[in-house]
DNA sequence: CTACGTGCAAAGAGTTTGCAACCGA
DNA sequence: TCGGTTGCAAACTCTTTGCACGTAG
């Protein structure tokens, strides 16, 4: 992997767009951790920067193919896109929240091309995401009544 | 299928909780088509039904496991869970944005047990979204330019 | 120099909440 | 009757936009 940052230049330029404090800040939290929501990017980018520029940077980062939205449960998260990391898909804990990354499995993406194939669709993308309960939550579990009555 | 809104009626009777018209409505809207945004639901219950207590019955139904919320894009939509209509998964067309129900694929199934397994998680649930060309957008597919600027 | 970018403030969506009146079992 | 429910309005959170100033190439 070369500097991730020059890729970035290249890919702005290539639009006639130019790399900028604000993209380098957002470019830089991305890359250092797990898929984050934007109010957690929000947190790490402002007041530095401001909030309307990182929502036009990630924008434009999407556009450009720099970032991608993931599903995590029904809200989205904000991560590199393939061009800065291997393609994955995620398992996410319901009861501690974590988000781990899978390994790429190619007999899963292949399935996946030919089911598309088979609605009569032609695959460019796709998202996957597990839900369950990881290994440390399960042993700490607590019983859980039967019937939970959350109303309101 | 016996008459689903008597399910619903003991799903909330389990919980000490009652049937009600809007409760009635937003189940009967959601019964009738595809997933739907929230947006789409409220402009076919309201203003016979407020917006709060569509709200609030999403959120009631999704507790009590009636409704799921999926990840379509990267905006959710609504559904009647797999107690309604048979666990499955969706293509989504990039172009029209037509979303199609895909027939349920154990061997896809279980191969997704075994990965979540191989992680260490024990899985509960998953959601995958497929995104490509219908076949239909494909044959009226223009020719695009190789790079697209699309500035702020 | 000039088009692209930014911060700030205000406007818009989308969603939640407090409360008094209402209703289903 | 008595909690659970609803409508209404207000409050909040999230996101987008207009505009004048700033800046990379």
């Amino acid at each position: 992997m070369i500097e991730p940052l020059q890729l970035v230049r290249s890919q702005l330029a290539e639009h006639g767009l130019s790399m900028t404090g604000p993209r380098a800040t957002v470019f830089r939290v991305l890359a250092s951790s797990e898929p984050l929501t934007m109010r957690e990017l929000l947190q790490q980018c402002c007041p530095e920067t401001d909030r309307a520029s990182v929502y036009r940077t990630i924008g434009l980062f999407e556009r450009i193919s720099i970032v991608n939205r993931i599903a995590v449960g029904w809200k989205y998260r904000l991560e590199l896109s393939d061009s800065f990391q291997q393609h994955h898909h995620h398992v996410h804990c319901l009861r501690c929240e974590a988000v781990v990354s899978l390994p790429e499995n190619a007999a899963l993406e292949q399935r996946l091309q030919q089911l598309a194939k088979e609605a009569g669709f032609e695959l460019q993308d796709h998202q996957l995401e597990l839900r369950g309960y990881c290994q440390n939550c399960r042993s700490h579990q607590q019983t859980e009544p039967a019937v939970k009555i959350i109303p309101t």
